[in-house]
DNA sequence: TGCTGTGAAGTGCTTCACAGCG
DNA sequence: CGCTGTGAAGCACTTCACAGCA
């Protein structure tokens, strides 16, 4: 816990603008832009100016008055403010036509989530060599976890299979899960999970295309 | 639109949870579930119970007081009511790893998202065969576009690219557009534009683990 | 002077609590 | 009698508006 924060809670809401904050900072940065200020930031990200302030306001403070934010040093205040300044070193559980397919996404390495084990229920997929890594058996799962010192569980089975793949983690001693399958899972209350489901998104533009909302 | 919706604005946050709604359900369904009440089935969705209740009464009456929702007929009025309960035909451009990864992934056409063409400006890949479909050039999406009844644009090039992709989206006619690349695109009012970003999760996973949030 | 940082006001979503129906 | 559907209350996030600093 570095950087120690301002305030109690922060939103959730809060959480997920940061992370679009350092995505669009990123390729200002590209471009050589080296001071901004909140509202340029804001239309680029779709939010309201104040709302970039108060965001950053949570941990700090950041900016110049009368001139903007640097934005090399905010990325890394952003980044450090989020943990993600660091290598955070992952089990990805399932390897299907998903899980191979993450593990073909290079962008996970370069922002410091690197998929460092995987692992199958399936014996004629155990010992198979994926992306240079080889598919171990979920048993293994508790001494690999703790001999590599892999921090989050990535759950990329089939949606009847990631509660297993939950339990497994779980009992491996993770206390922060990412789950690609399509279902819910249950857990204890200190771990944490995080759903990625590209339905939802799906579901919200037919809705909205349907409601005639852009015609 | 056929299902008229009851009120006014229905709160974003509200479509979201329906997608959970269906998730959850249809896993009940499989199960041999008949019949559920509003707090159970909140507590799959880790919602409250009137949350549940106040989401599904924004598009009708579907329960029975005293009893519960029936489990089949809710899944098919949700859908309708989110407006898929039809095929939903889709342009995919950038043929790159997460392209392929997602052309991959089966659960997108069992949904009724199905992607029937593929685009890419790299000369060396147009005229591949990938997933069963030919990589055509993105000067033949207009044309292609219209033929097809495209009514969705998946964007899954590098983040560099993905405002050029956009624009040729736009340019074909498409209004509804998911962006699975990692960086933001401008577009007419009248593009609605939904992202898909597994580093939002990732970020939040990482920040709630730094604060000793689940220790 | 210009833009940040922030209390105060505003808005919208969530939860409560219960009337009403099956 | 139990559970839905819903007005009203509560709460959290967003936006406003401006004091204060560079």
């Amino acid at each position: 816990m570095n950087r120690p924060v301002k305030s109690k809670h922060i939103p959730r809401a809060t959480i997920r603008r940061l992370a679009t904050y350092i995505q669009v900072l990123e390729g200002l940065a590209q471009e050589g832009v080296e001071v901004i200020s909140s509202n340029p930031l804001a239309e680029a990200c779709d939010v309201n100016g104040s709302q970039v302030r108060k965001d950053l306001a949570y941990f700090g403070e950041f900016g110049i008055r009368g001139v903007g934010y640097q934005v090399k040093p905010l990325i890394d205040s952003i980044k450090e403010s989020l943990g993600v300044d660091r290598e955070w070193r992952i089990a990805l559980v399932g390897v299907g036509n998903l899980g191979k397919a993450l593990l073909n996404h290079t962008e996970f390495r370069q922002r410091g989530f690197n998929i460092v084990a995987i692992f199958d229920c399936d014996p004629f997929k155990i010992g198979e060599i994926v992306h240079g890594l080889e598919v171990h058996c979920t048993k293994d799962m508790r001494m690999m976890v703790d001999e590599m010192n892999i921090e989050v569980g990535m759950i990329t089975t089939p949606p009847e299979r990631a509660q297993r793949a939950s339990q497994h983690l779980v009992d491996a001693g993770i206390t922060s899960i990412l789950n690609f399958a399509s279902s819910r899972i249950k857990t204890p209350e200190h771990v944490q999970v995080e759903y990625v489901d590209f339905f939802h998104q799906f579901y919200t533009l037919a809705f909205n295309a349907s409601q005639g909302l852009n015609r």
